[in-house]
DNA sequence: CATGAATGAGTTTTCATTCAT
DNA sequence: CATGAATGAAAACTCATTCAT
């Protein structure tokens, strides 16, 4: 009946992150979680120490690879991309895809992030999307009165993000899934720019 | 100090709509309700038979309206746009939008139904995607093996209306924007099917 | 089967006295306090915000009262008092006691507070125990190296109001058991002094 | 790092009884006794067969103590005392207090025995008081009606032990300020009797 | 209509105790 | 002996809902 300490510890983890996607994390009622761990409510608390632990095991390496991802991919030196070196771009960035960390990013928790209506990860949450605004912005050359679109626009890339990972393919499914929304909001942007 | 029995009913239902767009349906509570619409919780079940009550009241003509939507718009003889004749097809969908329900979709409550985890609604609301999903097929004359691409695209359309939304412009800066949004997806998924 | 609120809010707040009184505050259990009241758990929630809000309500009025003895008592312009005038000062002493503030502090939530062991009323009693002891000191001219006997029978002092209370005798009974106690305590003080 | 178990079994004990010292009984937990004893709670149950156990190994000693003192010193054949030759008198206390059980009763166990508000030992604990006030009853010739004065002043004495305690001095030092506050305890109840 | 008292099942969390290893 | 995983009951507190007034 009994199991090994790390192999229960995954699976309460893995219930969490289950009725986590399912319902939200506020939702989420931790006698569930036991049940679909197949142990008990008390037995959770040997291994976190509260519901919050639950979610911060899951979320804290996403946040982390999000600040990665910021330091390392938001950088203003970039190229901007116009139309006509758009096909050169993607070449680069289906490289890049490969080598970095975006893969990593590519993980259910960040929908429990997006999800999330408490906690302190909303605002950890909304200042990588600020984040992520200026890169935007940087790249499409957009004035300020354009902002409600920008924000606009950032959030789609996001839902691109979202609904990858909602199919739940394998990883390199998942890439190509993800290249291909990726280059179609490109395309969008850069020929209406024009 | 007492408020006619109309008006309450209409406070009761702001005060639920900010609260499930706030917290979500699920993690809204009767009490807080109650205290932002000035009245007891024991009061709004006069109005009310039940929390679900007031999610059906808001969000039933929600229901019918895309279910509208759905009858009138996603016929099937419409005819597929290309990129040669997006221009036009354009102008034509700018003047649709000021004319037909779409402004009445343009609805807060939509996104508390797209927010929703639980209650009959979930599926109700993805009775409609589904719907949506194949209106866009013929569109875009998708083939099966397209159907992943097809989700996404589908998707990121109603985070089109999502986030346009949450701007909560008025009326006609709303329309442009959402206009301005759709253009851009729609350009880019023409161009790269081109 | 329905009490008047204040009634029951009365009840309520006896019953927990009780409780507080007999197991002490961290061993009282908000299921008991509610059986003994007549009512459930879940209704002392409408009554007091929570396990604390019982203690505050209980409490607050006793910390005021300490407080308004010690700034009108606790006056270093008093006389002190030797073996030789003793009997004249207790004479000041009994009628002082009719008069003043004295019987207000015969309560015996004053049992409570002294039988506390976590809270912020622990820091606001040893702030009153740290003014009495001052008092005290003055009182008997002592020395700094005697400081412990200085606590002792500040405590002393203290556990003579506890047991009067103990006793639960109606108002002037309790102020002549105190002025009893108090008396003996006070002579042999003055007089190993001497 | 494994210690024998003679050792262990006091590590537990000493740590139990801080916590039940600091807490109480009933408020500790098994948890932060095993902690402090650099043990675990699992391996406690080995020591002890339950948490009432841990108090029983640390109390019986105490009451065998209080019973032979009650035995030994509570006979009523004592002189009693005046004001005459209370002097004479404290000079055999201060005798018999070193040389009888009166120091193995300095035992800070005493001070968790007298806070227990629940378990057998509340009752062991009246007996051994009721016991007390007997003999002082005797020692200062009272009458039925002063028994609430007598009930006062056993309590006390008993809470003179329980602030020698406190103190947590060396055993000589303990001794004499105990020796103290005897004197003037009784110095007190004497000069008033007369 | 309106109030807010009342209920009972739900929530997260803690705890003494047991048991497999 | 020792560990720490497991259990189940109890803790404080919340919540949708009902009902007396």
């Amino acid at each position: 009946m009994q199991v090994k300490k790390e192999d229960l510890r995954q699976q309460i983890l893995e219930a969490a992150k289950q009725e986590f996607l399912d319902k939200g994390y506020e939702n989420s009622s931790m006698r569930v979680i036991a049940k679909k761990a197949n142990t008990t409510m008390g037995n959770i608390y040997h291994y976190f120490d509260n519901k919050e632990a639950l979610l911060t095991t899951l979320l804290d390496p996403v946040i982390e690879n999000l600040n990665h991802l910021a330091e390392e991919h938001f950088v203003q030196d970039d190229q901007d991309y116009t139309i006509d070196d758009i096909e050169e771009a993607f070449d680069l960035i289906n490289t890049q895809i490969e080598l970095t960390e975006f893969r990593y990013l590519m993980d259910e928790c960040l929908l429990i992030l997006f999800d999330l209506k408490t906690t302190h990860y909303v605002e950890l949450r909304e200042a990588f999307m600020e984040k992520a605004r200026n890169h935007m912005k940087f790249h499409m050359k957009m004035e300020n009165d354009e902002s409600g679109y920008l924000d606009i626009v950032t959030n789609m890339f996001v839902d691109c993000i979202r609904h990858v990972l909602e199919e739940k393919k394998n990883p390199e499914e998942t890439r190509q899934e993800f290249m291909k929304v990726f280059r179609m909001l490109c395309t969008g942007l850069v020929t209406i720019k024009k």
